[in-house]
Order: C-alpha cells, then sequence, then structure tokens
DNA sequence: CGGTGGGTTGAGGTATTTCAAGGCTCGTGG
DNA sequence: CCACGAGCCTTGAAATACCTCAACCCACCG
C-alpha cells in the first residue's frame, strides 16, 4: 500500500517532491484511492499523515450541528492538504470524484524537519499560502454579492484547472454553493445570468459539464479589491 | 525611535520576547503610537515590519473598490500582527483606539530565522493560528444567522479581553459589522434581543460600553461546529 | 451650545432562500 | 432493449432574513 513513486506528478515542485530530495529516503510515501463521495479524514481526526492529490478533486468542509456546510477549499491535482500544524485535523475531507492521493507520514516529517530548518520553511510558505486563500474568502464570504462570488468562483477554477481555454468542474452545484455561502438554486441562477451575458458557455451537457469563461469579462463582475 | 524594551507587556511569551532572548539582541525592535483611525500600514504596502499590540486594538481589512469592507481580524494587547511570507501585506491595519505597537524589522528577522530554525517554527505556528481563526470566521461569514454571528462575536471577546467579568469592547458597531459580515444596524437589533434574553447586560453607558455576557447561554446560540 | 460621532429603532425594500415542479442523463435490472 | 429510479440541474413563486433609509437620542467636545 505505501510504496515510493519516482515521478513528481503535475510537474509541480511541492513539499512531496522536495522532501524526497532533501530527506535522502527517510521519509515513507504511499498512495491511495478513494471512491467519489468517500471520506479521507474526518474533523478533529488525529492528523497523522499530510496528503496531495495526484488525480481527482477533495472538498474540506465544517459543519454546524444542524447541517449547513461551509467548503473551506477545493484541492486539485497536484494540490496538498492535511496539513496541520496542531495534533488533529480541523475539516472534514472528502473525494468529489474518484480520486488518488500520496500520503506522508506525518511523524516522519516531524523528524525532517528537526535537522532540516528548509522543511519548515516550506511548510511554513504552505501553511501562508493557505491563509492568503482563506483570507480572500472571507472578503467574499462577508462582502460579495452572489454573482460575484460566482464569477469570482468561475475565475479561480479557470485559473486553478484550465490547461486550454475550456474548463471541466468534478464539483457539483451543492458543493459550489457550500463553497461561496450561498444556495445551489442561487448558484445555477447566477450561471444562467452569466451564460446569458455571453461570461460563460457550456460545451458538452455530459453530465459533468465542460465550459468555456470570458476571464477578462468575469473580472470586471467581481468587483476585485481595490 | 527604536528602542529595546526590557519587559514582555501582557505577561505572554510571544516572538518577540523569544526573539530576544534567542537572538542575543541581534534583533532591532522599538515602539510606535498610533492615534485613533490612523493607518499602521496600507494593503499591498512592503513588509518590512511585524507588529506587537502593547496597548490599545487594531482592525486589519480589505476594501472592494466600491468600499465594502470586510475586517479580517481584531488585534489586542499581546496580539501580533502584520506578519506576511510573502513581502508585502495583504492587509490595511488601523488603529481602533489610541494604539501602541512594538515594531521587529523583517529582515533582521530573517536574519536570525535562517540560522535559527526554532524562530522558524514559532512563525509557522502564529501563522498556523491565523489560519485557523481563518478558517473558523469562515463559517461564520458563510454560514451562520446574525443572531448567531454576534453571539460568537461576543464569546470571542470575552474569552480574548476578559480579565474580569466584565469586557468593555474597543471597536464601534460598525467595525463589528465588518468583521460579521452583516450591517452596523442587525448588529444593533442583535444586541439588543440578546439583551432582552438575559444573555448580555450593558453596565455603563459611558461611550465605549462596557458590558457583562452569560458565556454559556451564546454557546448555546452560536450553534457551534458538530 | 451646536456639531459630530456613536447607537437604537422603525418601516419598507430586496437579494437570497425556501419550497416546489419538471427535465435530463445515466446506471441498473427486468 | 426498455423502464425506472436516483442524482443533478434549472426555473418559478412565495417567504424571509437582512439591508436601506430615516428619524431620533445621547454623550462628548471644541
Amino acid at each position: 500500500m505505501f510504496t515510493n513513486l519516482n515521478t513528481d506528478p503535475g510537474g509541480k515542485l511541492g513539499l512531496f517532491g522536495e522532501l524526497r530530495t532533501l530527506s535522502h529516503g527517510r521519509v515513507s510515501s504511499g498512495e491511495l484511492k478513494y471512491r467519489a463521495g468517500t471520506e479521507i479524514f474526518g474533523d478533529t481526526e488525529p492528523a497523522d499523515y499530510i496528503y496531495q492529490v495526484t488525480k481527482g478533486a477533495v472538498r474540506s468542509y465544517k459543519l454546524l450541528v444542524d447541517g449547513r456546510r461551509q467548503i473551506g477549499a477545493f484541492h486539485l491535482a497536484g494540490d496538498i492538504f492535511g496539513l496541520e500544524n496542531g495534533d488533529h485535523h480541523r475539516f472534514t475531507a472528502e473525494a468529489i470524484i474518484d480520486t488518488r492521493v500520496r500520503l506522508i507520514w506525518r511523524e516522519s516529517l516531524e523528524r525532517v524537519a528537526e535537522t532540516d530548518s528548509a522543511v519548515v520553511r516550506r511548510l511554513l510558505k504552505m501553511t501562508a499560502e493557505n491563509l492568503a486563500h482563506a483570507e480572500d474568502h472571507m472578503l467574499l464570504l462577508g462582502r460579495k454579492t452572489s454573482l460575484e462570488r460566482v464569477a469570482a468562483f468561475l475565475l479561480e477554477m479557470h485559473r486553478r484547472l484550465t490547461s486550454e481555454g475550456a474548463i471541466a468542474l468534478p464539483m457539483n452545484r451543492r458543493d459550489i454553493a457550500d463553497y461561496l455561502g450561498i444556495t445551489l438554486e442561487t448558484v445555477s441562477r447566477a450561471l444562467t445570468v452569466l451564460r446569458k451575458n455571453g461570461l460563460l458557455k457550456f460545451l458538452g451537457q455530459t453530465q459533468r459539464e465542460i465550459m468555456v469563461v470570458d476571464p477578462a469579462g468575469l473580472a470586471r463582475l467581481t468587483d476585485s479589491p481595490g
């Protein structure tokens, strides 16, 4: 189950690749598969591993007691998630679609970090990036209209998973809604508006839809920080 | 302007105190005063210093082009703020009331961090704490009702600035509103509801009001994560 | 003492939610 | 091979939580 891999998938220079370099093989790493909808780790579970998506997509969320859900982030191919400074996770993570993740045993990481300050700095950089994303998302959740939220979401996805012009969203309307702090109906209506304004086109209507966005046009709607 | 201080104000073991210990005086540090409402640093400004509140209170916020504001955090006595991993600030920081802050020159900090991995780890811990706060706040902004938001705010302030039972809020209704993603009128109405339900009492009505809260009662309203 | 900066409350407006219906795709099993 | 149910999405209509606009009060201050 835990086999070392040679390649750096996605071509991304990540902690995983660096660690293997820096630690001279002291860090055990493996790969796991998760079916769509299954849990990778639960809120308050001990954070024994950190994860990197090699294929698929993951949602990290918090719940209120009555079931209201806030998705804090989506993790796409190449992304690292589940990194904690404390000893337990602060989110539940689930595979959105069929997903493969690489693991790294946290204790071994910390052993490396004790002697190798470059690794600690790398962890700091990643945590700071997560913080920056959360800070931007607070502005969205606190102060943007539903249309601005959906436009910002499409821009983010365009930036993060476009290879060509077209993007294929792995998540459904409910996931998008719970990420943006609105309802799935409001997401759907906003998408309709954007489509009617030519800022968005659907290509195949083959379940997981493929769309082409107009980044400049969407950016105008986002009312980005000034 | 930049004089070394001997004491660790607020009794908090912080980066500032540790640095002075760890770096054997290599880190220059000073103290500045800011009048109520004045800017400490601006969004996108180079992050040459990090700051610790010794007295007073600070708000960190982002703006949209049309003036909508989202306060990401309040910084109270003892708190460190303005810590960035990149080279520029991502918020504007302003003194809410007359405030004193200690500074630390960032370049000197990074020089220390190069050789002292304990300092890097300390920075990582602080960044992770900021991230945890932002993650909790995303849930509040995305999914909580106005009453839950105000209750959560009072609980946070109770936890952070209570010495006795009573707390004195340094910020006005507009600040609270922009922190919670609602309007100042909605904040006021929620406070009225809480007061009428006996979860909150005002003591002096002498401008900066002093209040006593019922933490257990408020916690019931918060609908905390389950 | 008039002005300014809070704060509260009311009345009406509105963006978003809630509830409901219908359509499409796809997988499964008769 | 087709029927059927489940999941997902869209759209409409009604409800509502929150916002906007406005009036008023109070404390403080030059």
